[in-house]
DNA sequence: AAAAGTATGTTGGAATTCCAACAAAAAGGA
DNA sequence: TCCTTTTTGTTGGAATTCCAACATACTTTT
């Protein structure tokens, strides 16, 4: 049970609640917990969202495809962290993008229904989820910013030292890894993976950045 | 005070919430009513977010700016909508973007901490409010998520089309006339405003669009 | 250890975008 | 109405990206 609670007492959305409210929640919320291997899709496009998810272990990426199969991540998440809460509360039917593993995972489902109508039991913790809910939506929000202000640079090289940079200072160091591959990477800045790794030799050939792997350096 | 109240009924913010309240929610959450002539900053980049606005009348634009001066449009707000209130939410101190008038406009400012905050009158209408802006923040967010659809195409004539398509989804009709004019259109899409231009001539050419200045048919 | 599969780097040509400059059209002011 | 300013359209060359194909490096499986 521990699996099921250690990341939960991380995780925003439970913020200001007593533990010991924790067992009773995920009942009122209609808890499940479901295990996805690696590459596995978790919600597909069209799907309805009456369920959002908190990840116990592992991670996904938020993915949007578009009709001739060009991938964009939007977004990854980890342990701790919820996806899917958004179509929820804005009353979207079909959710309008797909949330596969990108690695092994174990994710605890909660209705979503229930949190935003106070439950019949008129838990004393509805309120509090909602303004955990509201927090989290609100920086979600801003991570879309972010993304977009990294995605709205014109060329190759701007994208990579603008996320670079970010990526620096989320990390508080120059030297920081990345949890993308390459391809990712690619996906997520919306450029050529080949174009990319190219622009990324030339950043080392110029002594801008170091980087070995997902290891990177700023110089 | 029509001129306050006709916009504030139909604002999200006060979904649900009885029109009698509304003067009493003003006071506690310290309204206060400010005027911008076009092209005025509302709110700076770097700024404080202490208060978030609603729009009486007129429309703004949430623009980021760039190192060297390329702007991009993230999202136009116009009568009843409401902007700056994920930074409050989301605790962020300072707005990473500027709010701009993009015609002459009457706003509505509201001290969001009072709004998150349960304040000390412990006023009845708090709950409701902070469920109705979760709602709204969880809407902008997916209007992120449609942006960033269009965006990420890679070309400026896939760009175009997307969002055409999605307009005229909205319009729920082939014809309809846009809000931005063609170098508002050019920093929302991320493209260069001439080769826009000349792709949107293309398309008229092909006999894939119609248009005339800002009504566009798509056949 | 070999083989197969996957991820990353490299390259050249075609297509596209950016940039700057200018032309034409429309809007606003005197 | 005329003049000025702003918006929109057009064009050509330089720079950049995309695309496809292949080389190399690294992982995993047998």
């Amino acid at each position: 049970m521990d699996q099921i609670f250690l990341p939960l007492l991380h995780c925003r959305l439970f913020h200001r609640i007593s533990a010991d409210n924790i067992p009773a929640m995920l009942k009122c919320l209609n808890a499940k917990t479901i295990s996805f291997k690696k590459d596995e899709f978790i919600f597909r496009e069209g799907q309805t969202a009456r369920y959002f998810g908190i990840i116990l272990s592992g991670s996904v990426q938020i993915v949007k495809e578009d009709f001739y199969g060009n991938r964009n991540i939007l977004a990854r998440m980890t342990q701790s962290e919820i996806f899917g809460e958004s179509f929820a509360c804005a009353h979207v039917d079909a959710v309008p993008i797909n949330v596969i593993a990108s690695e092994d995972c174990t994710v605890l489902f909660l209705n979503c229904l229930q949190i935003t109508n106070t439950c019949s039991n008129n838990c004393s913790f509805h309120k509090q989820i909602i303004y955990n809910l509201l927090c989290d939506i609100a920086a979600k929000n801003i991570a879309f910013q972010q993304k977009i202000e990294i995605t709205s640079k014109r060329t190759t090289r701007e994208k990579i030292m603008a996320y670079l940079t970010a990526q620096s200072r989320l990390h508080q160091s120059r030297s920081f890894s990345i949890t993308y591959n390459r391809q990712e990477l690619a996906d997520y800045l919306e450029v050529e993976r080949s174009a990319m790794s190219a622009e990324i030799s030339k950043l080392k050939k110029e002594g801008i950045i170091q980087c070995t792997k997902s290891n990177f350096t700023i110089l």
